[in-house]
DNA sequence: CTGAAAGCGCTAACAG
DNA sequence: CTGTTAGCGCTTTCAG
């Protein structure tokens, strides 16, 4: 009854449930139990099987366990770019929840090109993960479609869909963006421009446009509406915008970005051109990278809740995965504005 | 002959290989075979399992697969943090070259901690990774013995090791620090002052220290070699460190940064002391992170490819895995010194 | 409480 | 060229 094709202890072989069952001189299906149900097993012989893991310094197989248990212990996450500081902090959240509840983080970075988004898909199915993140984009039928046939977890993350019954974890971007507005127009500014991303983009290009021109109407500001310059959320050059919005509206005396980089960007061109933040404009960033605590000047901005959002975004994940109790669908984040120097009392 | 256990269509089950070779009549591994080996099926039956997957939407388990392949295709990275934009950028090349070679990365945060470093290492062991990048620590002892006993295949990034024979990318951080200080001392500085990393970091710390003193000693400024103020590596606050120096040498006109970000902190503090960059003092970085051209002024600084160092890592591995030929063990890849605005003649 | 046996889904000889 | 048969390493009934 000896399997020949199996080796004798080989020492370059990694160590199998087997060599363990063998040297503890139990069944397999002991060895087993001790590690997935130890309470099963009578102290003698689990001390014995104890011993020969050690000894042989065994490891379950997660493939083989996987197999059978339909479970990975492994999620997928799709992010735009993680270069990006704003997507670097949200995985850094998604890690550390990830780790809390034993699951490793396959990272992927589509660049927003649907060709990768669908494969990467493929290949999360394929290698059996757990569960999706979906970031920062907006939800495809299509994709929608396909997540769905393949009976995958999803958790949207900075993004949500009305259309589609997604769980999701975001912050409420167009109330954040009319904070930011109306912190300008309290601290007395009247001519109020704003450079956002393009309103194709209707997770933070819309609702944040929405957000800011609310702001203006009812303060009756709405001329201010078209003091705006779009950029493409994905590839934009800050410095470029910079110059485009200046070029547009020169006697604005506040500026609102929808990001940091673009804060940054616009205050770098600023200072080159001799404008000086916050005496000659005002600006009012949007995310709160770590960064923008030590431009010059520091940069007032409405802070997002990062680390958060990937972390509850995991979380969630975790929650349907399992079949938990999750009551919020569409969670939202409370933001908060971080005045620091670039603003001022005009 | 038929088997109960089975499924007979189940829509909710995943379809498998069986599924596909009944509805296309053939055996299964006639279907592996269309998989693996396409030119040894004969075409008519080639067609009919071709059909059979896509009408059956089959995708191969990547699981069941590397049971038998022991290869996973997938990497795993250990990374000090994903936030600091050095490594996001790191990462990003590992993804593009995975991506490329047809890899998965597994992303892991250490914060440098001794524990979550190994727990990680177990963890991808059972998980069957193909091999693991590791970045920017260097090689303890245990560590090593561990990923040898393992026989997981390894390349460090942005770190080396003498001690063992481990694959590595990296630059010459020594001659880096040292053309460092050298644009300074050749735009006429002769009292120049150092920001850097702890010595006990082999890697960052004592070989750019090295480099700068290397610099001053040649052109008989070794007074300055004192001008030195360290931070830990991985946990310092640039504003903070930026006081310390300025505290302790008010005279100087011109200091060198490990980092961009050390850079980054010290114009901010200078500016809200009124001190002047370059005209004050001429501020030189390292790392050339996507920030730094945006700084006020922009920043001049000593660039790493770090997508390069990223990219190229990956494809060591895999040529490591895959028992392909790599001349280089330890790969050096250039640096360059980016001229920017921070600094100026004196 | 414990072992034997039957797979999880797939690949890889090995015959035909 | 193709089907049959063993497993990969592990979990899970099912008897005892």
């Amino acid at each position: 009854m000896k399997s020949f094709s199996r080796k004798e202890l080989d020492y370059r072989m990694k160590p199998t449930i087997r060599d363990v069952a063998k040297l503890a001189n139990v069944s397999i299906s002991t060895v087993s139990r001790v590690m997935n149900a130890p309470e099963t097993v009578v102290e003698s012989k689990k001390n014995r099987v104890l011993n020969a893991i050690e000894e042989l310094q065994y490891k379950p197989n997660a493939l083989a366990r996987g197999l059978i248990s339909k479970k990975t212990h492994t999620i997928g996450a799709v992010i735009p770019d993680i270069r990006n500081p704003y997507y670097a902090e949200v995985i850094r959240g998604m890690e550390d929840a990830s780790k809390r509840n034993g699951y490793s983080l396959i990272i992927c970075n589509t660049d927003r090109s649907h060709n990768r988004l669908f494969s990467y898909l493929n290949n999360f199915y394929e290698k059996q993960v757990d569960g999706l993140l979906y970031t920062s984009d907006s939800m495809y039928p299509d994709y929608y479609s396909e997540v769905k046939r393949l009976r995958l977890p999803v958790v949207l993350v900075s993004t949500h869909s009305m259309e589609f019954e997604l769980p999701s974890v975001k912050i409420n971007d167009e109330q954040a963006a009319y904070d930011a507005a109306k912190t300008l127009i309290d601290l007395g500014h009247r001519r109020i421009a704003f450079i956002g991303f393009e309103l194709t983009d209707s997770i933070a290009g819309q609702t944040r446009y929405q957000g800011f021109v609310r702001a203006l109407r009812e303060h009756g500001l709405e001329s201010c509406k078209d003091n705006v310059v779009f950029v493409d959320g994905w590839s934009y050059d800050p410095i470029l915008a910079a110059e485009s919005l200046v070029a547009k509206c020169p006697n604005v005396s506040a500026v609102f970005t929808a990001s940091d980089e673009l804060a940054i960007g616009l205050m770098c061109y600023l200072s080159e051109r001799g404008i000086r933040v916050p005496d000659d404009l005002s600006v009012i960033g949007f995310d709160n990278i770590r960064m923008s605590s030590m431009t010059i000047p520091r940069l007032t901005t409405v802070a997002q809740p990062m680390y958060q959002i990937g972390y509850r975004a995991v979380e969630k994940l975790h929650a349907q995965i399992n079949g938990l109790n999750d009551p919020v669908l569409r969670e939202q984040l409370p933001h908060e504005i971080i005045v620091r120097a670039s603003t001022r009392r005009i």
